[in-house]
Order: structure tokens, then sequence, then C-alpha cells
DNA sequence: TGACCATTCTAACTAACGTTAGGCTACTCT
DNA sequence: AGAGTAGCCTAACGTTAGTTAGAATGGTCA
């Protein structure tokens, strides 16, 4: 057979297998020996691949994060500059919801994970965290400048609400009562007009 | 020594010990020895008081939502029927945080242990946190036909945004960088306006 | 004082975990 | 064809977990 990608074949199926199940279970009630299971091979063989169960997270939660980035900007990318702060904002929610919903097992895993994971995991997967808060930041920063987004509101404050928005809703999130459009177009809707009622400027 | 509350001590002992460690270390990262020795007692006595590991957690999540409810109604309760939207708002999202941030380890454990507890714990501890949505979907549904929350607001989707968004403060906040008083501000403020620009209507 | 009972401790069990050493297999390359 | 090695497996190690049985302790009350 072709020994090329034989074993980086077997690394990703291992990744994979792994994302899913984190994402299912959580660090801790993964075991080793159900990874192995689940990508057809013995718990023994899994090190010849990784170091440990530490070094498999790390890649795992970094890779979650390098998806949904990677989502968010390539739907930045479609808008054009001249978008409106509403659609700016609603885009990147839509598409931060579609990594971590329905796309990545590897984002879902990140956002269940991260909290669980022992602190020499959590410090190796926090860099690239901060640099994707950093590109929110950014991308809101940008908006706000252009006129898109109220003026004085706080930047890093929305963007910790939006965070922890979205990301809850990985624990109620059903595929099958709803879809992920209709969710983001809620979201945003709220982010966007608030709860005040819009007679009154009080 | 006076018999009769003795043991009831040595059970809140465990249960505020066992609370303190969830919220610093998550439900796997706690043993039963360590809860134990922290209580000034050995493994095996544990199991005088409890059941079982399983039957604590869930007796330290449902306080948590007891302790948290409690914190909000009694915050609403001090408001008078006539206050408005805004302080509605604000004061429900003031006192929620302070259970969670300050308070009660019961809460902060709840917040971080629940999504990992095995699925009989999430079953036995599901109702409690049921009933606290439920009475925010209460709270903000009578404000909204007051007309002091935006009418067309959805509030199902406005409860997920706000639990999102103050629970996963527990993840990063510090005490020490920023008072709960700024914090709740903030949040309510943003949760109250919006993004959108206040000169259009778009 | 002596019986009783509530509470705690000691000591162990079983199961599961992450990890490792060393052997087997089968393909590659000379 | 034979040497070398990449990839996987077998079998075990040491640790820790939750849990339990039974002995010890010490106060209460007849």
């Amino acid at each position: 057979m072709v020994t090329t990608d034989e074993v980086i074949d077997t690394r990703r199926r291992i990744l994979d297998v792994a994302a899913r199940l984190f994402r299912e279970q959580g660090y801790a009630g993964v075991s080793l020996r159900a990874i192995a299971r689940e990508a057809d091979m013995k718990a023994g063989s899994f090190y010849y691949h990784f170091a440990s169960k530490e070094d498999l997270v790390v890649d795992v939660l970094n890779e979650g994060i390098r998806a949904v980035r990677d989502s968010v900007e390539r739907a930045m990318q479609s808008l054009g500059p001249d978008a409106d702060g509403s659609t700016i904002l609603r885009t990147a929610v839509h598409a931060h919801l579609t990594s971590l919903l329905r796309l990545s097992d590897y984002t879902s895993a990140n956002v269940r994970v991260f909290g669980q994971a022992p602190e020499g995991v959590r410090v190796k997967a926090l860099a690239t965290r901060r640099g994707y808060e950093t590109f929110w930041d950014d991308l809101l920063g940008l908006a706000q400048r252009r006129g898109g987004l109220r003026g004085d509101a706080d930047l890093r404050v929305a963007r910790l609400v939006i965070f922890g928005a979205l990301n809850a809703s990985l624990e109620w999130f059903r595929p099958d009562r709803g879809s992920i459009e209709q969710l983001a177009d809620s979201y945003a809707d709220l982010l966007w007009r608030g709860l005040r009622p819009e007679a009154l400027k009080s």
C-alpha cells in the first residue's frame, strides 16, 4: 500500500473520533480505550501517534478554534467592505453557530472540554482562543469605527456576551427542533435591538 | 454535647466543602478523599452522611439553584411593582451575578459542574434548573406585558442569551479586576440598548 | 456502672484509568 | 531473498477512584 499518508490518515481518524467523543461526553468521560475502540485499534497503539491523552486533546482544542475562526473569516470575506452593522453581526453569529452546532466536532469539543481539561492543557490551548477573541474584537471594532455599531458600546462586554450566549447554545440546541439560521437570526436580532421598547428612549 | 444538629452540621460541612471544591476543580477533578480531607474526616465516614458521590453532587446542584433563585426573588421584591424594564433587567442581572460570583459556591458549582456530571445526576438536578428558567420567563413576561420590555422581543431567546452570558462570566471573572456591580451594569446596558446605533432605526 | 447507639475510622476490595515494554506482522528497499 | 522498520498488538504496571464491612470510639440514658 501507499505508506505516505497512511499514518496521517490514522492520526486524523483518532482526532476525529476524539473530537466527537469529547463533544459528547466531556474530557473525563472519554477514556483512551474508548477512543482506541472507536478508531479501530487497541489502546496501546494510540501512543504511536500521540505522546499522551493531554497532547491529543490540545490538538483537538486548537483545531476547534481554527475551524470556527476559518468559518467566520470566510463569511466576513464574502460580505464585501460596505456591509452594515446588522449584517456583519448576523453573519458572524451565523458562521460561529454553524461551526459550533453543525460543521465541527472540534469546535464543539473545544467549547465543552476547555473548562474541564487539566491546567496544562488549558495553557497550551489558550493562545489560540485568545487569538479568536482578538479577531472578534477587531471585527466589532472595525464595524463600530465605520458607524455600523453603536458608538459608545463597550465592545469587550459585547464580545463576552456574544461568546457566552452563542457557546451556551451547545448545551441545549437540538438540530431537529430548530434551524441554525433561525437561531442565528434571533440571537443577532436581540443583540442588535436589545430589550428596550422602541417607542421611547430612556 | 448537643446531639440534635451535630450530624446536620457535619452534613452541611461536607456540602460546603464539596461546593467549593466542585466550583474550583469540576466534577471529575474532585475525589471523595479530597472532600473528606477538607471536611476533617476519613473517606469512609462520608458514607454515613451520603449514599454516594452522585447523591452529594445532586444536593449541591439543587442548593445552587435555590440560592440564586432566592437572591433574584428577594431583589425583585425589593423593587416595588412599578419599576421600569431597565431597572428590572439590571436588578435581576445583578442579583444573579452576585450569587454566582460572590455569595454562593453552590451556584457556581452548579454552573460549572452541571454539564460535566453523569446523566443520572443531571436528571435529578434538571427540574430545579427548569424551575429557575421558568421563573425568569415569568419575570420577563410580566415586564413585557407592562410595556417595560420591547413588545416583539422573543423572551425565550432573551432568557437564553442572558443565561449564557451571565453564567459564562464564571470562567473569566476575577473579583480583584472589576466589581460585580460594574459588570452587571455593563451587561444589562448592552442587553437593554443593543448594538444598533441610536441615531438611525434600521 | 453497664448497655446501647450514633458516629467515625481502618483496611481493604474491585474496577478503571493512563501508560509502557516488548514482541509480532507485513511491507519496503537494497 | 534478506534486512530493516513502520505500525499495531499483547500484556502488564502502578495509581487512583468510589465504595464497603467491620471494628473502634465516645456520649446518653437506664
